[in-house]
RNA sequence: GGUCCCGUAGCUCAACUGGAUAGAGCAUCUGCCUUCUAAGCAGACGGUUUUGGGUUCGAGUCCCAACGGGAUCACCA
């Protein structure tokens, strides 16, 4: 049980006792007594003076005075207005240390002792490559992803590539007119990349083509719509969904070449995946599905064929799910989709769909309509919905090139991360190897907690002329206060994951160190916390908290120059506590912690 | 126009879901390397939590209204 459990469990014995009151343990408020008070924890009397029928200071009075009597956790109390600031033994702390160090999970929760979890992310589409918008999606997905599994969740990983559709095929008619043949291995162009150019040829193309033909006369809306190379890509789809050979080869190669350049990309980014799902094996999914939903009734047909739901009782818009024509649209393949998952993976409590919020209507949309048609699972599912990242110029438009190209951002971030260590770090006695290693953990470490550390409802704002920081609350911090905490154990001939530490309990020790443990004692309910909201940004800002308490310890609390062999015992116990607990956290955020730095 | 998110120091973000005098970083200024990694520490400066009401012992947090920013409401994806 944690410190704070047993206070409940403690101050609701006290009432009893004291006022003769039956009260919830679980409803008593406990937490961090402030700096400016003396004492731990602090017990917030208010809501129990309904029960001591008394004024808050007398009924915290009476409730400290019965605690130091009758529990020997509590050595002292002091009353402020209605806070109970409770003094606990030292030993408690010592002992809360030892018990951690032993357990070499400390903060995460048995594996697989809850049921089973579908994470969705990054999902891109087949015609550009990834850019910052990306990294944020895929790195929340991936940390959610790490945390729900440190919560006892096995989690699937898997995306859903748009792998088809017309803005694929507008990529393969640029290709087809204006790229000679270029292939990855002849330009030695990264795959996605070349794509991606011709992505952006076609668009320039369709545009000129528009602007020919208004200047020769014709309506701007009929010279956008139906632009010869408009119309190619729109035969090219129909061709493709004909099952066409030379378009579909053609599909293959070019999809190739981007998958290649993907898993470049993922590789570098720390980031994978369980379970594929492409669009083109899943584009037909849902229409049966919508059958079955007509007869439920849960569905209507229009006169003309289409098939809707009307969602005006729950506040919402009617929607389409079958066109005129008989043709799915995105939800009906979502509905699909999601029903196939949970087919897929017989054992799936829930899925979780890492997307922006522009898609906020949409699954809300979805998840009603699942619900609606009796699908178990469906109040369980939940949209991690951030805000878009947006540069100082506004959103950024991949066809117009306006975008901050991961692959570029990555190595940037590595380069930036190598310039501050030839200047600062400790790097002479490393290989070149494990140099290039180094600026990467620092670099991408830096970016993924720049991205991870902003909750994710929150939009963002990203300037690519103003570096991303490497001082302050920033990962390079945090990994520079693991190292130097590493650095002090080594020299101790220590450990880090060493099971057996010694921490004399009769130690006396001081404030700092006091909220320092009570600090570090605290992962267990942050990792607990964070996977309750899917919010990374929770661990991350508590690995800056914990550096930013252990940093300022060390600063002042000498360790291995200690004199005191207890006291160094247990100042050492503590700073592999405080290094363990930063490289879980880090981890479970898809950051790697460097030795040396 | 309807719905949803956001609004906290000059800038970027916290605030344990209603608790004490709202905390960090960046930027600016001042100290500290003959002690374990100075990518650090300590200090100064910086606030009517957008505004106005309400709920109660107590509101940045909950409710109502206004203002500002974003998203969304297609036989698009």
């Amino acid at each position: 049980m944690n410190t704070d459990a047993h206070i409940q469990q403690l101050v609701a014995d006290a009432c009893l006792a004291c006022f003769d009151a039956q009260v919830d343990a679980a409803s008593i408020q406990v937490q961090q007594t402030r700096r400016e008070f003396q004492g731990d924890r602090t017990v917030v009397v208010f809501p129990l003076t309904r029960h001591s029928k008394l004024a808050p200071p007398a009924t915290a009075e009476a409730l400290g005075k019965h605690l130091v009597a009758s529990a020997d956790v509590i050595v002292d109390f002091e009353v402020v207005k209605g806070f109970l600031n409770l003094t606990l033994a030292t030993v408690h702390w010592l002992e809360g240390v030892s018990a951690a160090l032993l357990d070499a999970r400390f903060g995460l929760a048995p594996t697989g002792s809850k049921p089973q979890v579908l994470v969705e992310y990054s999902s891109p589409n087949t015609n550009k490559p990834l850019h910052l918008g990306h990294l944020r999606n895929n790195f929340l997905g991936y940390a959610v992803s790490r945390i729900l599994e440190a919560n006892g969740h096995p989690v699937v990983k898997a995306q859903i590539i748009n792998d088809r559709g017309i803005h694929i095929c507008k990529s393969m008619v640029a290709w087809k007119h204006f790229a000679d043949g270029e292939t990855p291995e002849s330009s030695g162009l990264k795959g996605d990349k070349l794509v991606g150019k011709y992505y952006v040829q076609f668009d320039l193309e369709h545009r000129r083509q528009t602007e020919e033909r208004v200047q020769s006369g014709m309506d701007a809306e009929e010279a956008k719509n139906e632009a010869p190379i408009l119309v190619e890509a729109r035969d090219m789809l129909k061709a493709w969904e004909a099952g066409d050979a030379e378009v579909i080869a053609l599909w293959k190669t070019m999809n190739g070449w981007v998958y290649e350049g993907f898993d470049a990309t993922y590789a570098e980014m720390g980031v994978s995946f369980d379970k594929l799902y492409y669009e083109s094996d899943t584009y037909l999914l849902g229409k049966s599905v919508v059958e079955h939903g007509l007869e439920q009734g849960v569905f209507y047909r229009e006169e003309n064929g289409s098939v809707w739901i009307d969602l005006g009782a729950d506040g919402l818009d009617k929607k389409l799910l079958l066109r005129a024509d008989g043709t799915s649209v995105y939800m009906t393949q979502d509905i699909g989709t999601a029903i196939q998952r949970f087919e897929d993976f017989p054992g799936l409590d829930r899925q979780v769909y890492t997307v922006g919020n522009e898609q906020e209507y949409h699954f809300k949309v979805l998840f009603l309509i699942l619900q609606k048609m009796g699908i178990e699972q469906a109040e369980r599912n939940f949209h991690l919905s951030y805000g878009m990242v947006e540069l100082p110029d506004g959103k950024m438009k991949s066809r117009e090139g306006r975008v901050v190209d991961a692959d570029d951002l990555l190595h940037e971030m590595a380069q930036t991360a190598r310039e501050i260590a030839q200047d600062r770090g400790r790097i002479e006695s490393m290989s070149a190897e494990e140099q290039d290693r180094l600026f990467k953990q620092v670099g991408y470490g830096a970016l993924k907690y720049f991205l991870l550390k902003v909750s994710p409802a929150k939009g963002m704002q990203f300037d690519p002329e103003a570096s991303i920081d490497f001082l302050g609350n920033t990962g390079p911090f945090i990994q520079f206060n693991f190292v130097r905490a590493l650095s002090m154990l080594r020299k101790a001939d220590l450990d880090l994951d060493q099971t057996h530490w010694h921490l004399p309990t009769a130690t006396q020790i001081d404030k700092e160190e006091v909220l320092l443990i009570q600090k570090a004692l605290e992962l267990p309910e942050i990792v607990a916390a964070s996977a309750a909201h899917y919010d990374p940004s929770v661990v991350a800002n508590y690995c800056y908290d914990l550096t930013k308490a252990y940093s300022s310890w060390y600063n002042n609390h000498p360790v291995l120059n200690e004199t005191d062999e207890a006291l160094r015992s247990v100042r050492l116990g503590l700073s592999a506590l405080c290094a363990r607990n930063l490289r879980t956290g880090m981890g479970l955020l898809g950051i790697e912690m460097p030795e040396r730095m």
